[in-house]
DNA sequence: CAGCCGTGGTC
DNA sequence: TGACCAAGGCT
């Protein structure tokens, strides 16, 4: 059985002892040559965050003690690219259905899809569905608490095994989303923007900044990224309600626009992704097999439309049958 | 490592 | 209205 090891939720005024609230331990001072200085000792905006977190941390299910690291897992493949609020809806669902990690490996993959809904990007069901198999396999059915198990686990990358490590278990990482990204190209870095992908550089940022105390880690991790979420964002960002804007480097510099590369942005109408959205949508809502001629009324264009649905195949989404059938995967 | 993988809301 | 964005991961 696994648990939560402190409520994330406020009640505990925020203790101000700096001295709890150090700076990275000894390892990380050799790599600060490299690192460009911190224009704020990182001690100076772990008591203003931590206590801004205090009294605005919104409270989320998978927050709860009782949530424990399965629904703190299943939370942050959901929380993978959609939005909060898209996905309290289906976990709430999801945890009642398959409240243990065994009972998600016991029913079938293409039911997980089903499942998933509209959150968007199918394969994470699938990836889900698929951990859930692994950690009955190899952990016993409880979510393992070592980062390299997490990281070994099918649709968790470095971000998402520091998430369930940190928020599931306590335990001290840098847990680097876009967020928190975000937050430390801003405060500290004094830039609008962090790179299009995480960088070595960032990642150093982040070990230096990260609290010594474990639990206190913890915190700074939510914390950082719940800042990142509610007054740091990505446009009409409000320094007025933020706990370190008058330590921010990128507004203590009259907050530059973002030079060099446009920022990635992709069109959607007419992709393949868009057809896959379709297909897999028929799929979804049906219990019985569905026949070709059906899936081909979602798309006009007959050679795009058969390689969105090959590819579905190919990525274990849809399951073909004989005769021209086809279902979401049942083994 | 750049490109791909869904969906819906916002400005 | 279209472009951008949202707790990434995989190849």
């Amino acid at each position: 059985m696994t648990s939560i090891d402190a409520p994330l939720t406020p009640a505990a005024p925020a203790s101000e002892a700096p001295g709890a609230l150090d700076a990275a331990e000894a390892p990380e001072a050799s790599a600060a040559f490299e690192a460009p200085a911190l224009p704020t000792p990182p001690a100076e905006l772990h008591g203003p965050v931590l206590a801004w977190f205090d009294r605005h941390a919104r409270d989320l299910p998978w927050r709860h003690p009782e949530a424990g690291a399965w629904g703190v897992m299943v939370s942050e493949f959901m929380l993978q690219q959609t939005p909060v609020v898209r996905v309290l809806p289906v976990y709430e669902q999801w945890l009642a259905r398959w409240p243990r990690p065994a009972d998600l490996a016991a029913d079938a993959p293409g039911e997980a899809v089903r499942a998933w809904g509209r959150l968007g990007y199918p394969r994470r069901a699938l990836r889900l569905h698929a951990a859930a198999v692994a950690i009955k396999e190899r952990h016993g059915g409880d979510v393992p608490s070592d980062h390299g198990q997490l990281l070994a686990l099918p649709g968790i990358g470095e971000y998402t095994a520091a998430a369930v490590a940190s928020f599931a278990y306590g335990q001290r990482h840098a847990v680097l989303d876009t967020n928190v990204r975000r937050v430390f190209a801003r405060a500290a870095t004094g830039v609008q923007y962090p790179p299009n992908a995480t960088t070595a550089a960032e990642r150093r940022l982040a070990r230096a900044l990260l609290p010594a105390d474990e639990a206190t880690a913890s915190r700074w991790a939510a914390a950082s990224m719940e800042l990142g979420a509610l007054v740091c964002t990505a446009k009409n960002e409000d320094c007025g309600r933020c706990p370190i804007s008058g330590q921010c480097a990128w507004r203590l510099s009259g907050k530059p626009a973002h030079d060099g590369p446009p920022r990635r942005g992709q069109t959607y109408a007419g992709t393949d992704r868009q057809v896959r959205g379709r297909l897999l949508a028929v799929l979804r809502e049906s219990t019985e097999p569905v026949a070709q001629a059906v899936l081909d009324k979602v798309w006009d264009e007959p050679v795009q439309r058969a390689r969105a649905l090959d590819g579905l195949v190919a990525d274990g989404l849809v399951e073909p049958l004989d005769g021209g059938l086809y279902r979401l995967p049942v083994a």
